[in-house]
DNA sequence: AAGACTAGCAACCGCGGGCCC
DNA sequence: CGGGCCCGCGGTTGCTAGTCT
């Protein structure tokens, strides 16, 4: 079936929001709220499509955007996300408050990307800071013999720390299974991942306390240690 | 001073998912 | 169950300001 197009085309404004476009869509949220965008032109009278409004409010209008320079440490997150989800940009907007998912993105592709292409990759050795995508399910099924786990004994992030020869890469994983006094409330607002990765703090921190599920965990979440130190200081 | 080039950013576009009928 | 609508996402485009020659 064919897809209806977002709106009439005709007659609409395109290109660069005036001010007095603004404050129309302003005033038009401030009282009615946001959502039903495509209703918006209707009974705004904004002569631009529901989409353009939306984006425009979201990225630009709305009261709690941060704007200006990303400060080394909002880089350093978004770098650290990135290599954890990848182009969610939506999802790496959510962890910066008042940045948007299209700053974010402007902001990876413009400089990070860069500044990453001219960064030599990380030797084998330093892999608790190598970039690294994680191990593809098809490679282990998290109950294989390739997977030869040592794990040492007591409370602190290091002592449970599992590391794992899967098909000859070595990387280390955090065992939660571990950790007996671990504040794992830290966790609970930074590991809504999403869909097929992981879902919210309540719905995957709990059964790994239940019981040994390091094994599924690691092949459903891939969370090496790297990545798990850098959540567990946010 | 002016034209060419570049970087940064705002906005557009197409697609997919969720929801409702 | 399938079609249509709406929303949100990510990739891409195009404008503009700044820099270079």
């Amino acid at each position: 079936m064919g897809r209806s197009p977002c709106c009439a085309k005709e007659g609409l404004n395109k290109g660069a929001w005036t001010a007095q476009e603004d404050q129309i869509l302003r005033d038009y949220i401030k009282l009615h709220g946001e959502g039903k965008w495509r209703d918006i032109p209707r009974r705004s009278g904004l002569k631009r499509c529901g989409k353009s409004c939306r984006l425009r409010w979201l990225n630009y209008l709305r009261p709690d955007i941060k704007r200006g320079n990303f400060s080394t440490d909002e880089e350093d997150l978004i770098i650290r996300l990135h290599n954890l989800l990848g182009n969610r940009w939506s999802l790496i907007a959510g962890r910066l408050p008042g940045r948007t998912d299209n700053e974010v993105k402007n902001y990876w592709n413009t400089r990070i990307s860069k500044k990453k292409s001219m960064i030599k990759p990380a030797q084998p050795s330093d892999h608790h800071h190598e970039v690294r995508a994680p191990p593809e399910s098809d490679d282990h099924d998290g109950k294989s013999g390739d997977i030869a786990a040592s794990a040492a004994d007591n409370n602190s992030l290091d002592s449970s720390m599992t590391h794992f020869n899967v098909q000859g890469q070595g990387v280390d994983y955090f065992d939660f299974t571990k950790l007996n006094d671990f504040d794992i409330s830290t966790l609970g607002d930074v590991m809504e991942l999403g869909d097929d990765h992981a879902t919210t703090y309540n719905s995957w921190c709990s059964p790994i306390f239940d019981g040994p599920m390091l094994d599924d965990w690691i092949t459903e979440y891939h969370v090496q240690a790297s990545d798990f130190r850098f959540w567990a200081s946010l």
